[in-house]
DNA sequence: TAATGGTTTTGATCTGAATCAAGGCTGTGT
DNA sequence: ACACAGCCTTGATTCAGATCAAAACCATTA
């Protein structure tokens, strides 16, 4: 047996930060990084771990520093609908709301840097360099949930598992500097299910696409979750995305 | 044959402002106010006359005072998927980008408040009240296209159409305040091509699910685009959502 | 080693929405 | 009044992806 995780939390000081220079706290000087380092706690959760539901209160915002959270939206029937993935960096929560707009889930063993909502409010007011980031990231969230109508509304079930791929390749060789041109490698975060919940599919018709991916060269499977991309521009053009090198920006 | 309508624009006061409490200058003080006045230009836009396409320079932002504009995505194939819907009040423009990331097309003759880019940038970092609103704003934007993602993903058809005349029921419903508690009664601003492009199906399948709703007495048609709402609740249940009344916040 | 439970693959069939194809309605200009 | 152009509706057929069903895979635990 373990212990509790939420206990295991190291504090870890923000110069060493792996997120550092993308998370909310990016634009701040040392003396406003200082002010968040004071009210700043860390939180752990295992794989599977739900860290809030839709409709419950949520008195903290936060950074996820490594794993990985989804956002889902759920029908009374059902149904489900993830809106959102958070990779470290990205911010959950929404300052000046009481409760959570979807139910948030760890789907990796995750860190988040937390904040009590109040205390940091109280700092976003006064402090420029946190509400300019957050606006800044806020807008680059936007423009990911509008890319995503797109897949969702327009996209084949063909087309969204390579957009999903493609997507999840590109984070990966952002953060693995590495600007090599061989295969890309990664994997996967997600079961099939949840690809299926991000992509409003089954979790049949994605085992199916991969399936098909996989038997037509476009990407080589190891095990279940090991992905290598021999050719990228073949997977953007499999998403039906412009597929002259929007290269990894 | 009438003027350029891009001439027709009619200086404002910002007192008077039809939008003076939900755009992105809701929060100035007087003083604010008046810097804004001075850098703030009127354009008019006909019914489907193009403001910018995706790609181009755009050096403005600004807010829709009356009418409506759509945000449109294209693949190189044609197929194309509205991600955003910007009625009176909405924010058009990112700050800080040089291009438009989508098409924008006005759908109904159009009036937009708008700043120059850079001044408006200028004051925007001066003015935390005006960036402090356009965060709030952008963050209920991003709720909205999450809700439609969840539309796009999982609901059916019929669903989806119910979904749609629920919002711009309410919409309709919050700017004529009157709160009244008989049927609601508005007029559809998009044509079965567009709510299409929203909706991600095609024009003959929203054709057949409006004449279905029409038939099972869910919503009264008179002509192609006034329509009746007899009972609220009956639509929020078809449209799949909580069917509580959610009562017009 | 075997049993167990979660995940994934694959197959057979069904179905909701797309596609293909006429027509109908309404307003505008001649 | 008529012709034309844009929208919209409706019908017939097709097809991509859902659903139903079974089995394979893989990591634990007994």
């Amino acid at each position: 047996m373990m212990l509790d995780p939420e206990t295991q939390a190291i504090p870890r000081d923000c110069g060493d930060c792996p997120i550092r220079h993308r998370a909310v706290c990016a634009r701040c000087e040392a003396d406003e990084l200082e002010l968040l380092d004071q009210i700043k706690y860390y939180r752990n959760f295992e794989a599977g771990q739900t860290v809030v539901w839709a409709g419950d209160k949520m008195d903290f915002v936060g950074s996820v520093v490594s794993g990985i959270a989804t956002l889902t939206q759920t029908m009374e029937d059902g149904r489900t609908q993830m809106v959102g993935l958070m990779l470290p960096s990205d911010f959950v929560g929404r300052p000046g709301r009481q409760t959570a707009a979807y139910d948030v889930v760890a789907t990796s063993d995750m860190v988040m840097c937390c904040f009590r909502k109040q205390p940091f409010e109280d700092m976003m007011s006064r402090t420029p360099h946190i509400a300019q980031r957050l606006l800044e990231m806020t807008l680059d969230e936007l423009d990911a949930a509008r890319e995503w109508m797109l897949v969702l509304g327009r996209k084949t079930a063909r087309e969204k598992i390579a957009s999903l791929l493609s997507i999840i390749a590109r984070r990966d060789a952002a953060l693995n500097i590495a600007g090599r041109q061989g295969p890309m490698v990664f994997v996967l975060p997600l079961t099939r299910e949840a690809m299926a919940d991000y992509l409003g599919l089954t979790l049949e018709t994605v085992s199916r696409q991969i399936s098909a991916l996989k038997r037509d060269g476009v990407i080589v499977l190891e095990g279940k979750r090991h992905v290598t991309v021999p050719d990228f521009n073949r997977l953007l053009d499999e998403a039906g995305d412009d597929s002259d090198g929007g290269m990894l920006a």
